[in-house]
This record gives C-alpha cells, sequence and structure tokens, in this order.
DNA sequence: GCCAACGTTGGC
DNA sequence: GCCAACGTTGGC
C-alpha cells in the first residue's frame, strides 16, 4: 500500500509542476498528452483516480486545488474552461469547507468576469442545494424512525458486519444490548449531514470536520441553508407527536401525563429543548459520521476495481482484490520490485541497531563464561566438602573438646530469632534450626517441571502425584522430603576449627557429633550455602541465555524479509554521515 | 410479544 | 461537550 502511495504522491508532484493551478484550454490537450506519457512511463496507467466522481479519467478538462493538490474535472464541479481562465487561485470545495479561510482568488484584470463567475458558482451551489434538500425530503417524508436516504452505500448494506463496536454490543453476535445502535457501517451517511452538520461549520470547531472529502464536499453550505438545518430538527419533533397522535390515545395520554410531571418547566422546554436536541443531534451524528468515515476507510464497501495487476474484475466486498490469487500476486510484485534495493540499501548503509547487537551478544558471551567459571569453582568446593567430612570420619571423638556439651552453672539465655521464645544459650543452635524448619516446612515451593540440570541438582525435586508437581525446595534444606541422617553415637563433629574469624585451620572439631553444640549442623549448612551461590549462577545464565535469544531474534527480524519491506532508514542530513559506532 | 434502534438522560 | 446507558417506539 505504501508504495501505491508514494507513486500517487509522486504523480501528483510532477503534475503539480506541469500544471500549475488549472489548465489553460489550450494547454489543456498537450498537458493530457504528457501525463498520459508520465504515467506510460511509471506504468500505472489509470489507477489513480480523480475528482468527486472518483474515474481516472484525464481526457476531460480539469482542475486542480491549490490546497489538497486533487483534481477535478471541470464538468463535475461546475467550472468551465472560460471560468479557469479568470481563477488565479482554485481551493475545492472540500478544503473550503475544512478552512473557511481559503478562498478562490480571481485575476484581476479579469474583475468583470467574476460576475459571471460567481453566478457559475451560484448555480453550482444552486445545483447541490437542490440535490440534498431532494434527499432531505426523501427522508422525511419516510417514517419518523428512518434514518435512511436510501441511495447510500450504506443504506444499501443488509448485514451487520459483526466488527464495531454496536454489532458487538447485538445479542447475536454475543453483545449484552446496552448500546442498541444500528451497525456502524449501516448508519445512512446522508442523514448526518442533511440535518446537523451546518452547525459544526458554522462554529467551525474543526476536530469534528474530520470527513470524508464526498461529505464534505456536500457540506458546503451556505448561512441561509444554515438556519434551514437549524429549523429541521424540531420539526423531526413535532413529526414525532404527529405521528403518534395518529397512534391510540393512551400514548398521547401518555404524553400528557409525562409533561404534567415535567410541571412548569413544559412551557419553556420547546425553545431550550430544541437547542439541545440541535447541538446533541449535532454532536452525536459528527461522531457518527466520523467513526463510520473510519470504519469505512478500513472496510470499504463500495464497489471498486481489483487492485490485482492487469486485473479488471470488481473487488471483493471489503477486499481490494477480487480473489485472494490477485492479492498475493500483488504481494509478490511488491517484493520482487522493492526487495532488492532494500537489500542493497541495507548493506550500504551502516546500521547502529546491529552494532550494538552485536557488542551487547559478546558481553553476554564473556558474562556467560564466567558463570560457568564461577559453577565449576563451586562444584570444586563440594568436592572439598566432601573430603573434608570424609577425614573427620576417621577421627576419633575426644570427650573434652571445647564446644562439647558440659553442665555448666552459668546458664546464658537467648531469645529465638524465629519463635521469639527464650532458650538456654547451649542448645540455642539446636532450637534455633529445628524452629527454623518448622517454619519453613509451612510454606512450600512447587512446580511442573523437573530440574534438568548438568551434574548434581540442589533441589529436592520431590514429585507429588497428587498435584502432578516438583518440590523446589534447595534439597538439603527441605524439611518435608529430606530426613535428616541419623548421628551415630560415636561419630566426631569433624568441623574446621578456625584459627581467627576468617581462617579455618586444618584442625578438626573432635566433639561427639550428638554434643557439640558449637558447629550445629554444620556441614548441612554448608552445603545450603553452597547450593545457594549455585542456583544463584544457574539463574543468571538462564537470564543471559534469555537476553541472547532476545538480541538474536532483532537481529533476524531485522534482516528478514518483513523486517526489510516494513522498514527502512533515511538519512536525513547525507552532508554528516551517520556513525556506525555511536559509543 | 419481540426486536431493532431511536432519542433522552445523567454522570463525568 | 461527550458518551454510556436505557426507556421508548414502531415495525413485524
Amino acid at each position: 500500500m505504501a508504495e501505491g502511495g508514494t507513486e500517487h504522491t509522486s504523480k501528483k508532484e510532477k503534475k503539480g509542476e506541469i500544471a500549475h493551478k488549472f489548465v489553460l484550454p489550450e494547454r489543456q490537450a498537450k498537458v493530457n498528452l504528457l501525463i498520459k506519457a508520465m504515467e506510460q512511463a511509471t506504468g500505472d496507467v489509470g489507477d489513480t483516480l480523480y475528482c468527486i466522481c472518483r474515474s481516472s479519467d484525464c481526457e476531460r478538462f480539469m482542475i486542480g486545488c491549490d490546497h489538497c493538490e486533487e483534481w477535478y474535472h471541470g464538468d463535475c464541479i461546475g467550472v468551465t474552461q472560460l471560468d479557469a481562465r479568470s481563477i488565479k487561485r482554485y481551493y475545492c470545495d472540500a478544503c473550503r469547507a475544512r478552512n473557511p479561510s481559503l478562498e478562490i482568488q480571481y485575476k484581476n484584470k479579469k474583475k468583470e468576469k467574476r460576475v459571471s463567475e460567481s453566478s457559475d458558482q451560484e448555480r453550482f451551489d444552486k445545483h447541490h442545494k437542490e440535490y440534498r434538500s431532494k434527499l432531505r425530503e426523501k427522508m422525511m417524508a419516510k417514517s419518523r424512525t428512518t434514518r435512511r436516504c436510501g441511495e447510500c452505500s450504506a443504506c444499501h448494506r443488509n448485514e451487520d458486519c459483526g466488527r464495531c463496536d454496536f454489532c458487538k454490543d447485538m445479542r447475536k453476535f454475543g453483545g449484552i444490548n446496552k448500546l442498541r445502535q444500528k451497525c456502524r457501517l449501516r448508519q445512512c451517511t446522508n442523514y448526518g449531514i442533511s440535518t446537523s452538520d451546518k452547525g459544526s461549520v458554522a462554529t467551525d470547531t474543526g476536530s469534528e470536520r474530520a470527513v470524508t472529502d464526498l461529505s464534505d464536499f456536500e457540506d458546503d453550505f451556505d448561512e441561509e441553508e444554515a438556519y434551514e438545518n437549524v429549523k429541521v430538527a424540531p420539526k423531526k419533533r413535532e413529526r414525532r407527536t404527529s405521528s403518534s397522535e395518529a397512534s391510540p390515545k393512551k400514548k398521547k395520554d401518555k404524553k400528557k401525563v409525562k409533561s404534567k410531571e415535567k410541571g412548569k418547566k413544559t412551557p419553556e422546554k420547546p425553545q431550550c429543548a430544541i437547542n439541545s436536541q440541535k447541538s446533541r443531534q449535532k454532536s452525536s451524528l459528527s461522531r457518527r459520521r466520523t467513526e463510520v468515515d473510519d470504519a469505512l476507510e478500513t472496510d470499504d464497501d463500495m464497489p471498486r476495481q481489483c487492485y490485482g495487476p492487469a486485473c479488471i474484475e470488481p473487488a471483493r466486498l471489503g477486499s481490494k482484490y477480487c480473489s485472494d490469487e490477485c492479492g498475493m500476486k500483488l504481494a509478490k510484485s511488491r517484493i520482487y520490485e522493492i526487495l532488492p534495493s532494500r537489500i542493497q540499501q541495507w548493506h550500504s548503509s551502516p546500521c547502529v541497531g546491529e552494532d550494538n547487537n552485536k557488542k551487547l551478544l559478546e558481553q553476554l558471551r564473556q558474562e556467560t563464561i564466567e558463570a560457568r567459571l564461577k559453577l565449576r569453582q563451586l562444584d570444586l568446593k563440594i568436592q572439598e566438602l566432601d573430603a573434608l567430612v570424609e577425614r573427620g570420619k576417621h577421627l576419633s571423638v575426644v570427650a573434652e573438646q571445647e564446644g562439647a556439651e558440659q553442665d555448666e552453672d552459668t546458664e546464658l539465655s537467648i531469645y529465638c530469632v524465629t519463635c521469639g521464645s527464650e532458650v538456654s544459650q547451649k542448645g540455642a543452635l539446636r532450637h534455633m534450626e529445628k524452629c527454623y524448619l518448622k517454619f519453613e516446612a509451612q510454606t512450600s515451593f512447587w512446580s511442573i517441571y523437573k530440574t534438568r540440570i548438568e551434574g548434581n541438582s540442589m533441589f529436592c525435586d520431590f514429585y507429588n502425584p497428587q498435584q502432578k508437581m516438583y518440590c523446589k525446595r534447595l534439597k538439603i534444606l527441605c524439611p518435608e522430603h529430606t530426613k535428616e541422617p541419623k548421628v551415630n553415637p560415636d561419630a566426631v563433629c569433624g568441623c574446621p576449627i578456625p584459627v581467627n574469624l576468617f581462617t579455618e585451620g586444618d584442625v578438626l572439631c573432635r566433639a561427639p557429633k550428638r554434643k557439640c553444640v558449637k558447629h550445629f549442623c554444620w556441614e548441612k549448612l554448608r552445603r545450603a550455602e553452597i547450593d545457594m551461590q549455585r542456583l544463584r549462577q544457574w539463574m543468571k545464565l538462564d537470564d543471559l541465555f534469555e537476553q541472547e535469544r532476545n538480541i538474536r531474534m532483532a537481529m533476524s527480524n531485522r534482516m528478514g524479509v518483513l523486517g526489510l519491506m516494513l522498514h527502512q532508514t533515511v538519512d536525513h542530513d547525507p552532508t554528516t554521515p551517520m556513525k556506525t559506532t555511536p559509543n
């Protein structure tokens, strides 16, 4: 689509160069020939639509708008070649409706011609007024609830789109029927034009004017008609009452009761109500039109020619193509047309994103190596610990060893950090350990996946068949699924005794393991510490892997066909070339 | 009686 | 002024 748009713009630009504002009759033939030749050269003969009639015909006399640069057939908009001679700057109706400050400018020396020109314009306006008032009359003649002109494509649509908010609200589309409105694509476009929009022109809110060219074109009323239109709204209300007069008396009474309920307010109501209704109607209609136009932009149901290359079939409803093949054909030709130059451009211009990604990948690789090295070191630490424990097993118990449980009179007490109860210093470590395990058992960590780690896993991975999940506590600390090993009565504690606060010596504690209060569970805690470090490293590796995957995906997307077709680097300042290394 | 959808209301 | 919500209406 983007390419189609580009072609369109470029052609307009070319046209603008040749035939500036409008085409003088004597130059007309030449210009037409030139445009035709260019179209043939660019290979897009007749595929661009002009004018309010949206035809590709450019054989007739045409005049270009100085604001939007759209081209119009003279006979479609009521401008003759003679008129065009006296016009200096021409602005189309759509542009003038959007921007009231725009006025058609005439040449000075042809001032006298303005009379006839303006009369032409009047004729033209009159023609439009007639058309629109006919439409309005038609609509008003129909029943009160009919908001159909019966002529626009929306009125001819028989089925709800099922996609707009109003359709989605309908019960048949699974909605809850809150909005209770007609499908947006079936709402008459002429209804909004005829009754309300002049108000928005007069007040010129601007933002409300986001409507199609056609609507704008038809919106171009003068003040007189604006007044007429304002008067339309109350008429509708009156008609409603009169129509209800025809209906049973019950309804009439109902109305009376209603007005009585409102009390003194009733006499004042007509004017206020009319005003408020006017404004409400105005706003709701302008909103509706904008929304409908938006919808039409994306889901156009106007009959048009298939966009397929060399295809002359009408497009399917809601599609730009007559068949899937035509769509594929156009897509293919676009790829053949655009991709080679994009690849060439890709190779010739530096890509900062690509460089940054490469740097990041290198950084990630380094971090991965470091993490793996650390993991190996931790594995070694475990082996060392195993060796230490093994060495302790061969030692014999020394009863008087420092740290062994002894009956001392001077008992100090301490508070448990977990439960807060007072415990003796001697049994503090033992109590706190048990207490911690008790609380820890209340919280569990589960995953549906079993851990798959090279070497020994640090996770418990107990499988619960009911939950069909695996326990993700640290194996060594899991109070639920790891049983405390039974300690032999003559087992030695075996904990290395530190020389000072930070270094530990070769000497091992030879107190009986059951009675050593100083090194209670030392082996378990050390293993847990190492396992935690291992866990951290594995998580880091996982994170690095994820980052690498994302970067690689971004890199492959960038160079992919889709990426190349969708994106393009534009160097806005070729005099100072882009740097490949921004840092 | 059902249903589509119009027109009004009141909250924001 | 906008807009969601809903009472009401007219066609079937």
